[in-house]
DNA sequence: ATAGGGTTAG
């Protein structure tokens, strides 16, 4: 039986109501399923509503999906789906597709929940079907998703464009992708689909997530139609790629541009550790009046925890409140904000910010963590984490990155190692790579070189560069072994050439960030830099500073490197920075890309005593405090 | 009722 309604008076209802009927007919005729479309829908035809109640039950209806919508955990959920079953809906497609959409987004297994609430419903339209396919694409695995396409099939069930999007969706590596490619062969196959924009721009990142770009820039390239989300698709996909340049291009290219458009490249930039870039697009996109939201504003926050700039940091911070995107209600830009601060070198603001929070997650635990961590602040570290699991919030890899690192600074071996021990038996957190890096880190500081060796020797997968890196460390403050130095140098040489070009900033007057690389002269006092440099040296070789010229892992001859040790990014920013500063005990701040070389680091020891300031240095791990020729981490980094 | 932007570590 085949039910039509139609419920309002106008003429172009009586048509459609035409039409729904002659492509019924059409149906029962050729026993085929019709093409989609949004016009009618798959009912229970033994739970008959008669038609003076139709308009009372659609109401409800959407009562009951607007109560969903506002649900973010599952016990709401749970609670609205009860109400629904009282209300008699337990058999209503509508609202219960919404109910699965729902516990997927907020990642709710599909076994056994979402997958029962689909079964207890006797007559399922293809949009239930759908919701459910949906959610083991995205969860995984895809298999899972295509078996229940081909039950929807079997059941003769005509599947909707949204149903090759959510297949679509799932495929993630190469093995899925052909899947992915079956699936779109069948979209074509069955027509109507295949010149879908919403196909065409899950393809796009389909591709990407495989890692095949090309293909999906082939897709977007024949696409007859495009909208921002194709070329905001390719720019994402070029900017997680690495390739800002192409990435910029697109953007240019794109016609119209929007405020997710603009937020992928203030991001992008932000990402790709061009935190400069990101700012300057951000108020370009201002100027232009694009309007700015929270994730508009994370990417904007994370530019400038990487310039480490407190005049950024206050206006940033500022802004974020002044668009209504404060700490304390929005979870994202508050955890961002106390990333940032710590990076700034003001864990007690990051703390204010924290405290302020009126709801935490993990990442918001995760950077205080870390920033405790990084500011050698190690009980104040290890107490949040106490109290973090108490709390509903579960820790991940980087909460345990975070408190091994508070034990390296501390030197608690045992605490770290029962950390270590018990992060998987208690919080099912798999040690990666880092974490064993991290124990070597402890071990290898506390001089306890043999169990360090062991425990990279009992590691489940290879080591890597941090892990050789934490031993080369211990090798260095501990027991003099040189020639182990080496053989490790050696094993990792090939990653150090080809890591990033080496820069430093430091913050000028006015907040003004001042950009050096190495060797560079092409700042505007670089006249008066170079003579406050070489003045510099002499006096710190008067002291018996000597050019360490193992720091410069080049093969070339000694006056090259000499030239290129003295020149450091880092030694030019403290140049200027005693240009800029009064000599007044004032401290001097300099933020670098990379770890800072040993050269440098007993350079800015000695330049710290003879100068008699406090110079705080902060490189891609941590922050160095030296003052009176001493460095607060010790000597070991 | 399907599609694009996000924070922590390395």
């Amino acid at each position: 039986m085949i039910l039509c309604y139609d419920l309002g008076k106008s003429v172009a209802g009586s048509l459609a109501l035409h039409v729904m009927v002659s492509l019924a007919r059409k149906l029962i005729a050729s026993r085929n399923p019709i093409p989609t479309s949004r016009s009618y829908e798959f009912g229970n035809p033994e739970v008959f509503v008669p038609f003076s109640r139709l308009q009372e039950t659609k109401l409800l209806e959407s009562h009951l999906v607007s109560l969903l919508d506002n649900c973010s955990s599952l016990n709401q959920i749970k609670q609205v789906h009860a109400h629904v079953i009282r209300r008699g809906l337990d058999q209503c497609c509508y609202v219960l597709a919404k109910l699965i959409r729902l516990l997927t987004k907020i990642n709710v297994p599909m076994d056994p929940y979402p997958r029962l609430v689909f079964h207890q419903v006797e007559y399922r339209n293809p949009f239930l079907w759908t919701a459910l396919i949906r959610g083991y694409s995205i969860q995984g695995p895809l298999k899972e998703a295509v078996s229940l396409y081909n039950a929807m099939r079997r059941e003769s069930i005509s599947p909707v464009s949204f149903t090759f999007t959510a297949l679509l969706k799932g495929s993630s590596d190469e093995l899925e992708l052909n899947l992915g490619r079956q699936i779109h062969c069948q979209s074509i196959k069955l027509g109507g689909f295949c010149e879908d924009l919403f196909v065409h721009n899950i393809l796009i990142d389909m591709y990407v997530k495989c890692g095949w770009l090309d293909y999906g820039r082939k897709v977007f390239d024949e696409m007859s139609e495009r909208d921002v989300i194709s070329w905001t698709s390719l720019i994402v996909a070029y900017s997680k790629a690495g390739d800002m340049a192409a990435a910029a291009e697109m953007f240019e290219r794109l016609p119209v541009k929007d405020l997710v458009a603009w937020t992928a490249m203030v991001s992008g930039f932000a990402q790709n550790a061009k935190p400069r870039e990101a700012l300057e697009f951000f108020h370009r996109m201002q100027s232009e009046g694009v309007e700015t939201d929270e994730l508009t504003l994370v990417g904007v926050i994370s530019a400038c925890a990487q310039l480490g700039a407190a005049k950024y940091a206050n206006w940033v911070r500022d802004m974020a409140e002044g668009y209504g995107f404060g700490p304390a209600n929005h979870v994202m830009v508050g955890s961002a904000l106390i990333d940032m601060y710590s990076k700034c070198g003001n864990v007690e603001e990051a703390y204010k910010v924290f405290e302020k929070m009126k709801e935490k997650n993990v990442f918001s635990y995760s950077s205080m963590i870390m920033g405790f961590a990084m500011h050698g602040c190690a009980n104040a570290a290890l107490d949040l984490f106490e109290e973090m699991v108490k709390t509903e919030v579960k820790p991940n890899k980087v909460t345990f990155i975070g408190v091994l690192m508070a034990c390296t600074h501390a030197g608690l071996v045992e605490r770290g190692r029962n950390l270590f021990d018990t992060m998987e038996k208690h919080y099912s957190v798999e040690p990666s790579v880092e974490h064993y890096a991290c124990m070597i880190d402890l071990l290898g500081r506390a001089g306890q070189l043999e169990e360090a060796r062991e425990l990279i020797k009992a590691m489940p997968m290879e080591p890597n560069s941090g892990v050789w890196g934490a031993l080369l460390g211990a090798c260095r403050i501990h027991a003099g072994r040189w020639e182990d130095v080496l053989g490790v140098r050696k094993s990792i040489k090939q990653k150090l050439l080809r890591k990033d070009p080496s820069r430093s900033w430091i913050e000028g007057k006015e907040g003004v960030i001042h950009e050096f690389y190495a060797g560079d002269m092409t700042h505007p006092n670089s006249k008066e830099i170079k003579e406050a440099l070489e003045d510099l040296i002499g006096r710190l070789k008067s002291h018996g500073y000597e050019p360490n010229l193992s720091s410069v892992p080049y093969d070339l001859n000694e006056e090259h490197k000499r030239r290129i040790l003295l020149t450091h990014s880092e030694k030019l920013a403290l140049a200027y920075g005693l240009l800029i500063t009064d000599s007044a005990g004032s401290t001097i701040k300099i933020m670098k890309n990379l770890r800072i070389c040993e050269d440098c680091h007993s350079f800015m020891g000695g330049a710290s005593q003879i100068t008699g300031r406090e110079i705080i240095v902060r490189d891609n791990k941590r922050f160095h405090h030296f003052r009176n020729g001493v460095c607060s981490c010790g000597n070991f980094w």
